[in-house]
RNA sequence: GAGAAUGUAGCUCAGCUGGUAGAGCAGCGGCCUUUUAAGCCGUUGGUCGCGGGUUCGAUUCCCGCCAUUCUCACCA
C-alpha cells in the first residue's frame, strides 16, 4: 500500500486490525448453518399456533443463519441488523446482556457488508418481524469496501444502486444490492434447466464441440481470431456449433444438442453481445416441421413451468405462447408488406424497394439473398409480434439448408419470432454433399465480392457429408433472447452476468 | 458509424444568468436494550471525467478528448 487509502477504506482496515487485536479472526474457514433466512422464517411461521393467550410459537430450537449484513441499527446496548443470504433476508437482534460486553464491543466494529453467522432462538419483535435473537455471532468475512446502500420502505427504494455502467462492471455489487437482478439470473438458470430436461425427454444427447476452431462456419458472421503458439497457427472462436454437431449426426448420434457460447466479431447493442449463448440441436430422420413443433412445445413448457401459464408479458404487452403458432411464408409476408411481387423482381428492383424502406444496401457488394433479408427485416419483422414462424426462405440466404421439396428457389427453413424479434432459426439440413459444395462455392464468390460474412468452404465437413448424413432437422435458439422474454428485460446486458464493456 | 443526453462525495442527486461546492443515505464521535428509510446532537469526506481556451477569476462559457446511457444504423 504505497498510496494513501481513501478514508472509508482506511477506517475499515483499522477496524480489521482492532478485531484482530480483540482476538477475532476476520476470515475463518467455515460456518455450520442450520437454516437459510427463508427456511428460518417459514419454519417459525409454521410453528406458530393461535391459542389462549394469543399467538405462541412452538419453535424453541435455536437456528444458525449466515449472510451479509445489509442494514444495521445499533443502539447503546442492543442492535438490530438484517442479514442476507441467497434465500433472502432475516433480521437479527443482538443485545448486550445476551452476548456479553466483549462481544457487543466486537459487534459494534461490524459494518454493513460484513458476512456473519448468527446463532439463537427465533422470535417475533413488538413490531411483528420474525427475528433471530443472537446468543452467539461470528464474523465470517470482513468487508473492506463501503456497499451501495439501498433502503426501502413500502416498496419505494431510496439511494438505489442504478448506474448501469457500475452495475455491469461490478456485477457482484449489483447482485448483492439489487435482489431483482439476482432473480433474473435464477430464472435464466431455470430456463436452461428446463431446456435440458425437455431435450433429455426427447432423447437428445448433451454434447460439447470445439470452441477453438481451425476454420469457422455454420453462420454468417465475422469471427474472433486467436493464435496457438505451439501449433503456430491462427484459430477462431466459433461463430456457431453447426458443422461439428452435424458431424456427430453423421457419426451416428441420432439426436444431439449443445448449449454453449458463440462469438461474433460484430457490433453490440441491446440485443447483441459479442459472446452469447446458443442452443443448437440436430435430429436425424426429421425435417424442419419437427423443429417447429419442438420449439413451440419447448417455449410453451418453459412458460408453464415458470409461470404456470402460457401467457407472458414482455415490455408491457401480453403474448400467448400456446402451441401451435401461425406459420407464414417468407415471400407472402414480403408481398403483404410491400403490395408487390418481390419474388419476381430482379436485384435492382429489390434494391429500389430497400431504398423505399430507408435502407442503403451497398450495391454490388451484397447478393440477392442479403437484399431480400434486409428488406424483410425492415418491412416485415417489426410487425411479427405474436409468436409465429416465417418459413421457406430464398435459397441464397441459406447455404446450409436443404432445397424446398416443392419449390426449387426456396429452402426449407424457418425462423421463430416474438415481440418483433427473431429468436430461433431452423432448417431441413442440406445433406447432399455435391449441392453443399456448390453452395460453398457460391459463398466463395460472394466473399471475393467483399462479403466478409460469406461462409468458408470446409473440406473436412464436406468429406463427412460424403460419408453420408441422414435427413436431419437442425435448430438454433438464442438463449439470451429467450431469457429476455421470460424475465421481461429490455437489454441483453441484463441477462448476461458479465456483459462486454468497452 | 450517426444523433441526443450524461459525467459533481462510497451511493442517489442539487448547484439559476461565471466568484474554486451542497443535501439525503453511508462513514466518524456522542446519547439510546424491540429498531426497521430507527431517532436526536455533532462531524469528516470532493484535482466538480481529462486536456486546452476565454476571463482578474471556470464545476458553470467555448473547443478537443475519454467514458457511459439511450435511439438509429450495422449484425441471419
Amino acid at each position: 500500500m504505497t498510496e494513501e487509502l481513501h478514508e472509508l477504506l482506511r477506517i475499515r482496515r483499522d477496524k480489521l486490525q482492532q478485531l484482530r487485536d480483540l482476538g477475532v479472526e476476520p476470515y475463518p474457514y467455515s460456518y455450520k448453518r442450520t437454516h437459510t433466512a427463508e427456511a428460518a422464517l417459514t419454519q417459525f411461521t409454521n410453528s406458530e399456533t393461535t391459542g389462549e393467550g394469543g399467538t405462541v410459537s412452538s419453535m424453541t430450537e435455536p437456528v444458525s443463519v449466515a449472510g451479509r449484513i445489509m442494514a444495521l441499527r445499533v443502539m447503546g446496548k442492543a442492535a438490530f441488523a438484517h442479514v442476507q443470504d441467497s434465500s433472502g433476508r432475516i433480521q437479527i437482534y443482538v443485545k448486550l446482556d445476551a452476548v456479553g460486553e466483549q462481544n457487543f464491543a466486537i459487534f459494534k466494529l461490524l459494518d454493513i457488508g460484513d458476512i456473519i453467522g448468527v446463532n439463537g432462538p427465533v422470535f417475533r419483535t413488538h413490531t411483528g418481524e420474525i427475528t433471530v435473537r443472537a446468543d452467539r455471532f461470528e464474523l465470517l468475512a470482513k468487508s473492506l469496501h463501503p456497499l451501495p446502500i439501498v433502503k426501502e420502505k413500502d416498496g419505494q427504494q431510496f439511494d438505489a444502486f442504478t448506474d448501469k455502467e457500475a452495475r455491469y462492471r461490478q456485477r457482484y455489487l449489483d447482485l448483492v444490492v439489487n435482489p431483482q437482478v439476482k432473480k433474473v439470473f435464477e430464472t435464466r438458470a431455470k430456463i436452461t434447466q428446463i431446456v435440458r430436461t425437455f431435450l433429455g425427454e426427447w432423447n437428445f444427447l448433451d454434447v460439447e464441440t470445439p470452441i477453438l476452431q481451425p476454420l469457422y462456419g455454420g453462420a454468417a458472421a465475422e469471427p474472433f481470431v486467436t493464435h496457438h503458439n505451439v501449433l503456430e497457427r491462427d484459430l477462431y472462436l466459433r461463430i456457431a456449433d453447426e458443422l461439428y454437431l452435424k458431424r456427430l449426426i453423421i457419426g451416428g448420434f441420432d439426436r444431439v444438442y449443445e448449449i454453449g457460447k458463440d462469438f461474433r466479431n460484430e457490433g453490440m447493442d441491446r440485443t447483441h453481445n459479442p459472446e452469447f449463448t446458443q442452443l443448437e440441436l440436430y435430429a436425424a430422420y426429421e425435417d424442419y416441421t419437427f423443429c417447429m413443433e419442438l420449439v413451440e412445445k419447448l417455449v410453451g413448457k418453459i412458460a408453464e413451468t415458470l409461470f404456470g401459464t402460457t401467457n407472458i408479458t414482455y415490455e408491457g404487452k401480453e403474448y400467448d405462447l400456446t402451441p401451435p403458432w401461425p406459420r407464414y411464408r417468407f415471400f407472402d409476408k414480403l408481398q403483404e408488406a410491400t403490395s408487390k411481387d418481390v419474388r419476381s423482381m430482379n436485384d435492382a428492383e429489390i434494391e429500389t424497394e430497400c431504398h423505399k424502406a430507408g435502407l442503403n444496401p451497398e450495391a454490388g457488394k451484397v447478393g440477392r439473398g442479403k437484399l431480400l433479408d434486409k428488406l424483410f427485416g425492415a418491412v416485415v419483422e417489426p410487425h411479427l409480434t405474436g409468436p409465429c414462424y416465417v418459413m421457406d426462405y430464398p435459397k441464397e440466404l441459406s447455404p446450409l439448408a436443404k432445397g424446398h421439396r416443392s419449390d426449387s428457389g426456396l429452402v426449407e427453413r424457418f425462423e421463430g419470432f416474438l415481440a418483433g424479434r427473431e429468436f430461433c432459426n431452423s432448417f431441413s439440413e442440406l445433406n447432399d454433399p455435391i449441392d453443399q459444395r456448390a453452395r460453398f462455392e457460391d459463398q466463395g464468390k460472394l466473399r471475393s465480392q467483399g462479403d466478409l460474412e460469406a461462409q468458408l468452404l470446409d473440406e473436412d465437413f464436406l468429406t463427412a457429408l460424403e460419408i453420408g448424413m441422414p435427413p436431419t432437422a437442425g435448430l438454433g435458439i438464442g438463449i439470451d433472447r429467450l431469457t429476455m422474454y421470460f424475465t421481461d428485460q429490455h437489454s441483453i446486458r441484463d441477462v448476461i452476468l458479465f456483459p462486454q464493456m468497452r
